[in-house]
DNA sequence: ATTCTTACA
DNA sequence: TGTAAGAA
């Protein structure tokens, strides 16, 4: 990768900047790590270390809560990402399979504002 | 002064 | 999720 990315997963900021940056409680912010949704560094004291991927992962946890996707709605959107990103690296230079164009709009759909709410169980709008 | 963990009149 | 307590 290129040094670009390798500074914004430099893991250097503390608790209190990453409370800053994002608007959210220490609280919160720990508990999204306890659910798997963010993996800081530790350094010194066990203190944590956020990166600058971190802080946007953050953000954007912060976002799809505040539209009502549940934390189990979270982990599968990054899961299908992940899951997209293998894909690519397997596919690694042939051209764009049928399979991939459908990922890829899932991926989108999911995006847009898909998963439900904790009490009404993941929506499946296919 | 900050952050960490654990626990809940 | 908030907050308190004790340690680092």
């Amino acid at each position: 990768m290129k040094e670009k990315e390798l500074r914004r997963s430099l893991a250097v900021l503390p608790m209190g900047t990453v409370m800053k940056l994002t608007s959210l409680t220490a609280r919160q912010i720990r508990y999204y790590e306890a659910q798997g949704l963010i993996t800081p560094e530790r350094s010194d004291g066990n203190r944590r270390l956020y990166s600058l991927n971190d802080v946007d992962r953050l953000l954007e946890i912060r976002d799809y809560l505040a539209d009502g996707v549940n934390i189990a709605g979270i982990k599968a959107i990054y899961d299908q990402q992940n899951a997209a990103t293998m894909a690519k690296q397997s596919a690694q230079q042939q051209p764009l399979t049928d399979e991939d164009v459908r990922r890829i709009l899932q991926d989108e759909f999911i995006r847009q504002g898909g998963l439900g709410h904790p009490n009404s169980g993941i929506q499946r709008p296919f």
